[in-house]
DNA sequence: ATGGTTGGGATCCAA
């Protein structure tokens, strides 16, 4: 089975683009990010046509994540818990009836930009959310995974010039201190259980060049829990289609299981 | 240190 991560930023902005890569990689589950659309707005016959079971838990204008998926799905939640009064549309979660059940949990973890201020607070209150829902899922001892967008870089091999996001909300150390907390609970990150080493990156910004110069940063990621990682085959970052026309600022991760 | 670009939808905010 294959599930993929990706943050389209925008999903009238890339109604070409994304059927495009859906057809020519044909994942079994697609999670997608920003799509910054209400429900009624998202054009799901598009999807539906092409044999994706579609849910979607939009906003308007910003955030937005979606769970498109050939096989049923089961259970739909939509909302990370922890917090009443959090009215962003950042988290999905769907049991993908496949071989053996997987639940899958879309997120898009705020950017937290700029450092201090209440969207930084509001990123590690987030990220004390994703810790408990974590907790959660370990303690079902069940196959699943949390992938999205993290805004996290983890390491600074996850950057091409680490430097220059020292005071960034997305790798500060408070920020990535977070991270390692919901990692050690026990899951796998996915993609470094395949890769090693710098040069993988899955985001280049729009501005000066990033992606001319390669000036990425990894910060779009699946986690899994033990039942899950036991079934991981595969994880790839599909970095080329950064370059083709009107692409999104990030690219698809998509991971293979055996089930 | 600065400025660079894209998306959504409103004439600016978020990233």
């Amino acid at each position: 089975m294959k599930i993929a991560t990706f943050n389209i930023n925008g999903i009238k902005a890339r109604i070409n683009a994304l059927p495009d890569w859906l057809r020519e990689r044909e994942p079994d589950v697609a999670l997608l990010q920003e799509i910054k659309t209400v429900d009624e707005a998202f054009p799901r016959e598009v999807f539906e046509d092409m044999g994706y079971n579609v849910e979607v838990h939009g906003q308007k204008s910003f955030n937005g994540v979606a769970i498109l998926s050939k096989l049923p799905l089961e259970d739909v939640q939509r909302g990370l818990p922890g917090d009443e009064d959090d009215d962003h549309a950042r988290w999905i979660e769907a049991t993908v009836i496949g071989e053996k059940p997987i639940r899958v949990c879309g997120l898009y973890l705020p950017n937290g930009n700029p450092v201090p201020g209440p969207k930084y607070d509001y990123k590690l209150a987030w990220m004390e959310r994703l810790y408990h829902r974590a907790k959660d899922l370990l303690a079902a001892e069940e196959p699943a995974l949390m992938a999205g967008d993290y805004n996290i870089i983890p390491q600074p091999e996850d950057a091409a010039y680490p430097d220059k996001w020292r005071e960034d909300a997305l790798f500060r150390l408070e920020s990535r201190t977070a991270w390692r907390r919901v990692v050690n609970l026990g899951l796998t990150d996915a993609f470094r259980a395949i890769h090693q080493g710098p040069d993988h990156y899955s985001f280049w910004d729009y501005q000066a060049g990033a992606w001319n110069r390669n000036d990425g940063i990894r910060i779009d990621h699946f986690l899994m829990t033990p039942q899950c990682a036991d079934l991981l085959l595969d994880c790839q970052i599909d970095a080329e289609i950064r370059g083709r026309e009107k692409p999104s600022d990030h690219v698809p991760v998509w991971v293979d299981l055996a089930a």
